[in-house]
RNA sequence: GGGCGAUUAGCUCAGCUGGUUAGAGCGCCACUCUUACACAGUGGAUGUCGGGGGUUCGAAUCCCUCAUCGCCCA
């Protein structure tokens, strides 16, 4: 025992996460080390520069997945990085009240557990019980990220309904409307006829669904007819006509059009068939009508190249505007030839009054341009005996009817059982319909007078480099999705949301001609986009629309957008008959604010307020308030009243906004769109960095909806969030998404039972809960799932990802070199270190901390996390651990207490070339030297695993609070090229608040290295030799190096090292050494080893391993020769390239003597 | 249909702007409880770099093409 005076037992030889996480997330939290404030004061004395990360809002519809855990980790490992480096690092965190996603979910629960529908307990309640869930999964994303250790400002956290987002999503609104950014039109939506609310296109998916393929025909019509209803008729409503009794006298099977459909019923809203203009089997037919059998409407055939496809099925196609998108976009060019599209549909699926025909009996005139017309029932009472009234019917239902009429009136021609690819709703899990709506829109094209839109001024910040993506390609992604200039649809159909600020009244025309300015205001195109209404101040805006082409003689809707704060104007409107837009905005829109409505924008007199609980936490801040804090810099009071917000314009423009790519359209656009808008041209962050995502063990993304989703504070607790956040950003580089195999664990055996799909999808059917079979024990248990909780009392499998013990093996293993270090640094006193009492591996190891640390910075900088992680391990492991550690054990080792087996080992001063002093100052310059790379490691991993490196970095604090730094990054460094001399001072109190490591680059010495390089050749083939023979740990060997003078005096002055790390006693070194008989070889480039094993080689044995060995290098040799071979190699490959494979050559044929000396010997 | 990305060891993945004897972790084999660590150490085995063309002195890397998979947008 060398350790005297603290007892092993001190420091377990096991980490133990859950005690560090628990310590020191109080200690961060007491501390207010995740603070960020404006005007917050450096050591320098000057204000910090801030970084600020806006957290992508997770929504609140559920707990948090890996995918979540590694979209944090990024932004955490940024965040410490850059709070280390010196900024006021700003992570905002918060949630979104993610409209459909959650309203869906409490729906649906309610529906569950109640048999009920919002439409039962109305708007109010529905919303007082989403503000239940909200504030449950709130509190529970918020848990799930402290508990991950992320440093974000918790008195900080937003929520995009509450009062700071409100306030910004109104003013933006009201800014748009009064700009004219902001109209209402009408809109293909994709119905949710559940829900009953539009869905945007991201919360539609695609399922192929087993349906049919109808094929049927429409009557077409003879030219007089035609004629005949032109002077009938309004131009462009085809269907005001009775001429139909023509075809009664017409072979149908002459003059039919065929088509086929997979939704029959949607004939109702037909407003033409479609064929190819150059379909030779239509031409002659453009411009002539069809009837649509069930209602007898005439409707024509129009050519259109992009919709109809002379090589498919009959190359017509039924156009019904209202209800498909291909073919609203077909009317859209075609608006001319047709009349305006039908809506078959009521919200709810059911047909609506579009679904009557005349024979029916229905009495009044058409409303809509293209109904039925009343004029023909008599001529089609020979084929349409019955009536026909689809109303009321769900679609479904409908289109059995409308097969059965066509069949039954002879226009069926067939159907065919087929795949269909459906959109369903994700929210509801339901087939959604294309339905035809009045919607609010966001203008995002440029003006016609040529200003830019809203778009065009997102894209020129990417295009002329103010938001960069990392990597790269995404550009691409986010300028083809902004270039296509769609206006953007905000209103929902909903109750969860921002309510639309918008209150409207229909005027009668009379009414509305009395102002003349409302007049002029809705009848002047050239006109400013809305008015203002001076009884209300600046605090209210207004337009007008007709509702219909008819112009506003038949009255007008006046809609009024009031601005946030004043509650009066909207109680003045509502007692003058205005009503509140019932919809709410879309998510996004209120997102799409986050980066700056989180600052507190528009309030530019205060700063955004902060969570009483969160400051109350923070005793240690409070204590120290108004002083300088533990870091050396200081605070400005908390939350103090002031009579201007500075934390807007401290902290935006932001720095990065780190995601994943399936966001860069929903949110990063819009992002960078309102931001510019909203705050003179300045954009939201300058990086945009995306990572990949976790998918699941079959490729699958994970997603609540597949169950598939693994709760991060599960492998927390398995393996210790520094576990988890080490292996995700192992895993965070930018080439492609990771898939994430897990098992569970179980309970009876521990073994891991692989998750399958049928584990995923099971649900409790009929009370028993799902259970897995081990494949160990065949005991079957409840296992974990987001579809149920396992029962009391049961054993459950838990879910493990063998993954993560890569990060807990690591962090284990910097555990235990920590864990040496400070039993070796019991005595430990501070004090400089000159370079001339650096011995090799010291210089070797601070070069490669140089480089390390230097790549670490590099790769953070990049966003390339995956790199870094990397490189710290392999540093860590691989160079500082096996390498470092173990050759600087013997100056540790007390003097008066050595007990080497060999002279050399025994004493340090027979290690290297250098003057060494006493025993005592050897080991003191070791401790020194070990607690600076050891004390650098800890700061380099701060940011990846936080936990471990603050109980290190408080352990180490009280063996030795005076440590050697780098020099400062600021001092001038001397073109010196060993390390100068390493200086002790205080270090900082947490690790957290440590100086990120600036090691100079002059640290660096290649030269070193490959010389270093070669001693591990060295020591790796002496174990070689040692494995291969099988002889045991223990045994002595002895080593004999012929080599040039040079490279075995080096080898010489490193010979205890031999002995040390591969039980080897250098007994001769030199150009003259001769292969002693009976001993085993090996060959480096420059150096040929040999181990007399005299009685325990078998010459047969080691014979035949050198033949193996000379083939390898033969076949080496052989490749090299044919390159220099190739004429064309040597005079075209570079010349270094050329030396190079020379140099290798040599170096190989070298080895090559030098083994089939030893076969030779051998008697090969 | 358009775009992006992938396909490298049994598994999960690195390999940047072409030049390595193609790597890592896990797993596997053998040996070690050697005084930081068995969540470890030491040594070892394992790949026609998806197929086929091409460019080049030289291709895992660049180009074309095919196949398979994933995502985004229509």
């Amino acid at each position: 025992m060398s350790a005297d005076t603290a007892p092993t037992n001190e420091i377990p030889k096991l980490y133990d996460p859950a005690a560090a996480q628990k310590e020191w997330s109080a200690f961060w939290e007491r501390n207010g080390s995740f603070n960020a404030e404006p005007g917050t004061v450096g050591p320098d004395g000057q204000p910090k520069k801030p970084h600020t990360i806006m957290i992508p809002l997770p929504n609140v519809t559920g707990a948090l997945h890996m995918g979540h855990a590694l979209n944090g980790t990024c932004q955490d490992l940024v965040t410490r990085w850059k709070r280390m480096q010196g900024y006021e690092a700003l992570w905002m965190p918060g949630t979104d009240h993610a409209g459909i996603a959650t309203q869906a979910v409490v729906e649906r629960r309610m529906q569950e557990e109640e048999g009920l529908t919002r439409h039962d307990i109305g708007r109010d309640a529905l919303v007082t019980r989403i503000w239940k869930w909200k504030d449950a999964y709130e509190a529970r994303i918020i848990s799930q990220l402290k508990l991950l250790g992320f440093s974000c400002d918790w008195r900080r956290v937003r929520f995009t309904l509450d009062d700071v987002c409100s306030k910004a999503v109104r003013r933006t609104f009201f800014k748009m409307f009064q700009d004219g950014y902001i109209f209402r039109g009408k809109r293909l939506v994709n119905w949710d006829c559940f829900l009953q609310t539009a869905v945007a296109d991201d919360e539609v998916y695609d399922e192929e669904i087993d349906g049919h393929f109808w094929t049927f025909n429409y009557p077409v019509v003879e030219d007089e007819a035609s004629g005949r209803r032109e002077s009938a008729v309004n131009a462009g409503d085809p269907a005001a006509s009775h001429a139909d009794s023509r075809e009664t006298h017409v072979p149908r099977s002459l003059d039919v059009i065929r088509f086929s459909t997979t939704r029959p019923e949607t004939m109702l809203g037909d407003t033409a068939v479609c064929v190819h203009p150059t379909d030779e089997r239509y031409t002659h037919l453009i411009g002539k009508k069809v009837r649509i059998p069930v209602n007898g409407r005439l409707i024509p055939i129009i050519a259109d190249p992009l919709l109809a496809d002379k090589t498919l099925g009959t190359g017509c196609v039924k156009v019904t505007p209202a209800h498909d998108p291909n073919d609203y976009a077909c009317w859209t060019r075609n608006k001319d030839k047709m009349g305006e599209p039908i809506n078959i549909l009521n919200p709810d699926g059911t047909i609506n009054e579009n679904g009557r025909s005349e024979a029916s009996g229905r009495r009044e005139s058409a409303v809509n341009a293209g109904d039925p017309t009343a004029s023909h029932a008599d001529s089609r009472e020979t084929y349409v005996p019955r009536s026909l009234d689809f109303t009321g019917l769900d679609r479904l239902v409908a289109r059995e009817h409308v097969i059965e009429e066509m069949k039954r009136l002879g226009h069926f021609e067939g159907v065919e059982d087929r795949k269909i690819p459906m959109k369903h709703s994700d929210r509801s899990k339901t087939p959604i319909e294309p339905y035809l709506s009045e919607q609010w829109f966001v203008k995002m094209d440029d003006w016609s007078d040529g200003r830019p839109g809203l778009a065009q001024t997102a894209l020129d910040a990417v295009n002329d480099g103010r938001v960069k993506f990392f990597p790269m390609r995404y550009t691409k992604t986010y300028l083809d999705w902004l270039g296509e200039k769609r206006d953007w649809c905000i209103s929902r159909q909903l109750w969860w949301g921002h309510r639309i600020p918008i209150w409207s009244k229909d005027l009668s025309a009379e009414e509305f001609r009395k102002n003349e300015v409302f007049y002029y205001a809705a009848t002047e195109s050239s006109g400013p986009p809305c008015v203002s209404l001076p009884q209300f101040g600046d605090a209210a805006l207004a337009t007008f629309t007709s509702g219909s082409e008819k112009g506003i003689d038949t009255g007008v809707r006046m809609l009024v957008c009031v601005k946030d704060g004043y509650r009066n104007v909207e109680q003045q409107l509502e007692a003058s008959g205005f009503t509140q837009d019932p919809d709410v905005l879309d998510t996004w829109f209120s997102s799409a604010l986050w980066p700056h409505a989180t600052l507190g924008w528009p309030d530019a007199e205060h700063n955004p307020p902060l969570d009483a609980k969160e400051v109350a936490k923070q005793t240690a801040v409070a204590q120290r308030t108004p002083g300088a804090d533990a870091s050396g810099s200081q605070r400005s009071t908390l939350n103090a009243q002031r009579s201007t917000n500075e934390v807007l314009p401290t902290f935006y423009p932001g720095n990065v906004l780190v995601t994943s790519r399936d966001i860069i359209t929903l949110w990063v656009a819009r992002m960078v769109l309102t931001g510019l808008y909203n705050n003179d041209g300045k954009i939201p962050f300058e990086h945009v960095c995306v990572h990949p995502k976790i998918l699941d063990g079959f490729g699958q993304t994970m997603s609540k909806s597949k169950g598939n989703g693994v709760d991060p504070l599960e492998l927390v607790e398995k393996y210790g969030a520094d576990a988890v956040r080490f292996t995700i950003a192992s895993i965070a580089g930018e080439t492609q998404d990771v898939r994430l195999p897990v098992g569970y664990e179980c309970p009876h055996c521990s073994s891991v039972i692989p998750q399958t799909l049928e584990h995923q999808k099971a649900i409790p059917g009929g009370g028993a809960k799902p259970r897995v079979t081990c494949v160990n024990c065949k005991k079957s248990s409840q296992y974990t799932s987001p579809w149920f909780e396992p029962d009391e009392g049961e054993k459950v499998a838990r879910i493990v990802a063998e993954r993560f013990e890569y990060g807990r093996n690591f962090c284990n293993k910097l555990w235990n070199a920590s864990r040496f270090a400070m039993l070796n640094l019991t005595d430990y006193t501070p004090g400089p270190v000159t370079a001339d009492q650096l011995q090799l591996e010291d210089r070797w190891i601070l070069s490669r901390l140089s480089t390390v640390a230097n790549e670490m910075t590099e790769y953070l900088g990049r966003y390339q996390f995956d790199a870094a992680t990397r490189a710290i391990r392999d540093f860590t492991w691989n160079e500082f651990c096996d390498w470092y550690l173990e050759m600087v054990k013997p100056r540790l080792r007390r003097s008066d207490k050595g007990q080497g087996a060999s002279d050399k080992a025994d004493s340090p001063l027979a290690l290297g070339d250098l003057a060494l002093g006493t025993s005592d100052e050897v080991r003191a310059t070791a401790q020194r030297v070990l607690l600076f790379v050891l004390d650098s490691l800890v700061r380099l991993l701060q940011p990846f695993t936080p936990f471990i490196c603050q109980e290190l970095w408080s352990r180490l604090n009280e063996i030795a609070p005076t440590r050697c730094r780098e020099p400062l990054s600021s001092d001038p460094q001397p073109s010196d090229p060993q390390p100068s001399t390493l200086n002790p001072q205080p270090v900082e109190p947490a690790a957290i608040v440590a100086a990120w490591p600036t090691i100079p680059r002059s640290w660096r010495d290649d030269a070193l290295e490959r010389r270093f390089a070669r001693l591990q050749e060295t020591i790796v083939a002496v174990r070689n030799v040692r494995s291969i023979y099988n002889i045991p740990p223990t045994t002595q060997l002895q080593l004999l190096i012929r080599a040039s003078s040079e490279v075995a005096g080096e080898m010489n002055n490193v010979a205890a090292q031999f002995d040390n790390l591969a039980k080897a006693v250098l007994t001769a070194a030199g150009a003259d050494v001769v292969r002693p008989s009976a001993s085993a070889g090996f060959t480096l480039g420059d150096a040929d080893g040999y181990i007399p094993l005299k009685g325990i080689i078998d010459p047969v044995a080691e014979l035949s391993r050198q033949q193996k060995e000379a083939d390898k290098i033969r076949k080496h040799i052989a490749g090299h020769e044919g390159k220099l071979a190739n004429e064309a190699f040597v005079a075209k490959a570079p010349a270094d390239v050329v030396a190079g494979i020379r140099e290798t050559l040599a170096g190989l044929k070298n080895q090559l003597g030098s083994v089939e000396e030893i076969v030779k010997d051998l008697g090969g």
